[in-house]
DNA sequence: CGGAAAGTTTAGCATTGGCTAAACCTATTG
DNA sequence: CAATAGGTTTAGCCAATGCTAAACTTTCCG
């Protein structure tokens, strides 16, 4: 009961960097996932689970369990056996998706990072910055090109 | 039209990407537990479990559990009821996380990016820069200096 | 010194995200 | 049109992270 009766003092600012990279991480996966769906239905025409599997170098089973996550959280319809579809939600997010990696991929690229790394780290980075840092990023390409 | 084959292409490589997210999220949580713990070290003399968790954001037991793995993984060494100190794997790790913090962090700055959210972001971009990145992020930095 | 306050650890629970193996559908094809 | 090959789902397991409440130490003060 003790270190309950700690008082919300400047410490509570420095948590909060933290506390919003935790709450970040339980979306980061819900975008990995439905970036990917939209990409496979754009691509295919349709996104099944073990398309999804593979490119996520995941099992199917994980798939699976993390498809009723989604659905359960709005973001994707399935019928059983059947191939997965986005919600007006799960494409929002996607496309929000694709609007912040286009634009870390591309400051990367124009910042000198090789092309492989600059993908392979954006899909890190992209779950990570705020609206602010996407606006300065966007200013630097911009002027990068005039 | 379901079970079309597929072979195995490029999505192979496709996969790498998010594999490597994976991985470093397991070392992500722990980087920031130890760095965090080597500032409490350098600014008050010593880490306690429950300023690591105040300034997490998190309750004392997950300090408690988290340190046990820590102390499991070589990077922290505890007595019960004692204040936690870093191994030498420890401060390394630390001291790579606070370089790469520092890089990152003055790169938004220089971008533009205010201060509290270059702070914020940088926490959480750090574990996702490669070392290509962060070069050319040193590289951006020196040449603005000029 | 002894006891209460303050701090730490343990116990027990929940959720997420991953895995393998086995059971289960579906579509092709003989 | 039924057998079977090959995707898909279920079952059951595990580790990591987080929480609260209760038990336990340590510290501090009268």
């Amino acid at each position: 009961m003790p270190q309950r009766t700690r008082k919300p003092g400047p410490s509570k600012i420095r948590s909060a960097a933290f506390q919003r990279i935790r709450a970040d991480h339980s979306s980061e996966l819900a975008e990995d996932y439905v970036e990917l769906i939209a990409d496979l239905i754009d691509e295919k025409g349709e996104a099944r689970g073990s398309d999804v599997a593979m490119r996520l170098g995941v099992a199917n089973a994980t798939v699976v369990k993390t498809m009723k996550r989604l659905q359960d959280a709005g973001l994707v319809t399935q019928e059983p056996y059947r191939s997965i579809f986005l919600t007006g939600e799960g494409w929002k997010m996607a496309e929000d998706g694709r609007r912040k990696h286009k634009i870390v991929e591309g400051f990367l690229l124009a910042l000198g990072v090789p092309e492989e790394t600059a993908r392979i780290d954006s899909e890190g980075i992209e779950h990570h910055v705020s609206e602010a840092t996407l606006r300065a990023m966007a200013r630097f390409l911009a002027r990068k090109v005039m």
